[in-house]
DNA sequence: GTTGTCGCTAACCAAAAGTAAGTACGCACC
DNA sequence: GGTGCGTACTTACTTTTGGTTAGCGACAAC
């Protein structure tokens, strides 16, 4: 496998490699979980659970999207392994992006959440109204 | 109440009373979803899973935070239903923050996702380093 | 008195996201 | 043969947001 530096002193990163600590500050967990629950993030992979999809196709599915944050996503997602790119040398561009198979799992804890935030969207605005709201 | 027709154009606030839809833009669950999917969110959520805290508890407990953004946060939360805010009249201040059921439940899928994260962290690392740094 | 605790807030600043344009290439049209 | 379109981006610039730091008010301990 892969070998990690680890220092004598504490044990902080090795148990950081064996299972990561979110509520640890250095803890990379925290940036996949950034990258999973970033604004884009967890509607692209919502979206991507729906099959391979091209840029363009990804750029209406997901409203209000702008290509920069399209790109740099799928850029992040990929990197973290959970979209594979597949780029077409064709001339008029043509890329696919689809879930790995971790992809897919990660995408599916997602939807969970997203799935009971659209279903109880009724509960919680009703909770917000009846309260002064402080939003931002 | 009264259904509402498949294009998706025509009747935008009418669907997102009814169930939100992540994919419209408009849809005031973008907002809730960014609220329990921020940054500091997450782990305060799933810090509230294991009871009812103090501000300067969970200042602590989530590593990093800062006092702004966890007064923010917990406002965001509140506003949304997920957290109730109990506020003590004695001389060193004492706020107690709790879950309320909406907030529970929420709570739940974000840890799922959380969890998830945490064990699988070292696949996620591999995929990483397997494309962007070849090892020694 | 001076310091420390606690839950916040206002002022300020850096990072993220939005906007708009540019790039490269071929194709259809006029 | 120039104009414009469509694709998948990138780059430069602006705006929005997130985040850090400092401080407040009231009291308790030193």
């Amino acid at each position: 496998m892969h070998e990690v530096a680890e220092p004598p002193e504490s044990g902080i990163l090795a148990a950081a490699m064996a299972r990561g600590d979110l509520f640890a500050e250095q803890c990379p967990s925290r940036e996949i979980l950034n990258h999973v629950t970033s604004r884009w993030g967890v509607l692209l992979l919502v979206a991507l659970l729906g099959g391979t999809h091209r840029f363009s196709d990804l750029r209406r599915k997901v409203n209000g999207i702008s290509e920069k944050m399209l790109a740099q996503t799928l850029q992040w997602l990929e990197a973290d392994g959970f979209v594979e790119r597949q780029a077409y040398p064709v001339i008029p561009p043509k890329v696919e992006y689809r879930l790995t198979p971790l992809g897919e799992e990660v995408g599916r804890k997602v939807e969970a959440l997203a799935d009971w935030i659209e279903v109880n969207l009724p509960a919680i605005l009703a909770a917000r109204a009846g309260r002064t709201t402080p939003e931002e």
